[in-house]
DNA sequence: CGCACTCTTGAAAGTTGTCAACTCTCGTGG
DNA sequence: CCACGAGAGTTGACAACTTTCAAGAGTGCG
């Protein structure tokens, strides 16, 4: 199997709750019928009227929502593996949208196909439960992240969470992997401009901490990052309680 | 019945679901075990191990979080009517803790309280999945508010939905509501520091926006503060889509 | 090759934080 | 009844952080 047809999707659910491989399998099955989307382009748009329910199973994706005065405030990563809107039984009011930070290819999933899933297997609903309460967890850690932390901190926290995630779906290499999210980008998530995340991330790489070439991004010294950002990943691996 | 003494939590459930006064009676009767706590006492403490589970009746608490170099993040507030964790059937990793305010009074539930409750009164249950996902928009909401604001629209936004959320539970009276919360408090979930919110607070009188004396703040514009908050409460009153 | 997008840089301005002191209010104890 | 002290609000001067504006350099793709 090539490496991009890994399911990450069933990777995700996989390090969450353990997987019968009829489970498994289930989750392979569901996810044929998968969509190209050019970068830049709306996975779900804000005047979305039907409910998003997407897994992304290639590529970066993100949640933002634009603000009076032409800024736009991102406020969660997809990354693949992640799915949105998979669990909501409600009107989304649709004060967010989806929108690809690089290309991506993305599974759209019908109400009916959600619940039945659920229902075939009670692990895959344990696993999407958790990842939900994850995501719920992540969006506390961005605000405490963004209210409380200056530059320098903010970004590297950043920096930890998404090898962390990325980690979790076999995305890492050797304390590399593919960073494609540009410097405009980073700064809507972090509340800064692009200019002072530019110099940030300069401030990073003197330090030694990280080296960032194209579209590449390699932890020289893990262990120094979680200590400058205070990363404490306990946030992104609830386990099951009972 | 004494003021003090109107149910605020069933007022809150009402004013999401419609409850059959079987249903109302049934939740005035499971909050008769009421605890009284002093400004600045840890309801749920760091270290809580068995869930939270509490509704507020009276008075402010807020969810936080302690980060190094001694900064705190104010990550919610909790105002009487709003419970705290009642759903959730997880560890809850306990990296958030939950302070009163101000002086408090509050129900603390077990597990099978919750259970129950939820059982006979379907319509109860669906409230509280509401209250749940209106909360995680709210947070949201601060995420893009500390983001993407400036300091005098970021408190502006604060003051909205503060406004919004008490004439939900029947706290605000001819535009006038008690606001309990200290500058050093404000600071603290707004990302600011305190001598900032407190020059922020001027500017917004200087504009003729609100009033703030002692612990009573009116707003005297409520559409120009909306305007300049970019205040859109949509977030704030999902309604049960089905 | 040339365009579009991204990254980088410098200088100046604006916003926000820090420090330190002073005032005000209110409840407690003398 | 008044003095006291703790907590909260206010102020000024200064420093630090971050943004804005503007321009140039690098990169990849049609």
């Amino acid at each position: 199997m090539p490496a991009s047809k890994i399911n990450r999707f069933r990777r995700k659910l996989e390090s969450l709750v353990s997987l019968a491989t009829t489970d498994g399998d289930l989750v392979d099955r569901i996810l044929t019928q998968q969509d190209l989307v050019p970068a830049r382009a709306d996975l779900v748009p804000h005047d979305d009227r039907e409910g998003g329910r997407l897994i992304l199973m290639e590529g970066f994706a993100c949640r933002y929502r634009n603000l009076a005065g032409g800024r736009r405030q991102i406020t969660a990563y997809l990354v693949p593996g992640d799915s949105y809107d998979l669990d909501v039984a409600l009107e989304s009011g649709a004060d967010h949208a989806v929108m690809a930070l690089t290309a991506v290819r993305s599974v759209r999933l019908a109400p009916a196909e959600v619940s039945a899933l659920k229902e075939e297997s009670p692990d895959v609903a344990e696993g999407l439960r958790l990842a939900e309460r994850i995501e719920e967890a992540t969006l506390r850690e961005w605000l405490v992240n963004i209210g409380g932390r200056p530059a320098l901190e903010r970004i590297a926290h950043l920096f930890c969470e998404l090898d962390w995630r990325l980690q979790a779906v076999g995305l890492v290499e050797q304390d590399r992997f593919e960073m494609p999210i540009t410097q405009y980008d980073l700064a809507d998530t972090a509340g800064l401009s692009s200019v002072h995340v530019n110099r940030t991330l300069q401030e990073l790489r003197r330090q030694g901490l990280i080296a960032l070439a194209g579209r590449s991004l390699t932890i020289l010294d893990r262990m120094a990052l979680h200590v400058l950002a205070d990363f404490q990943p306990r946030y992104l691996c609830l386990h099951a309680s009972v």
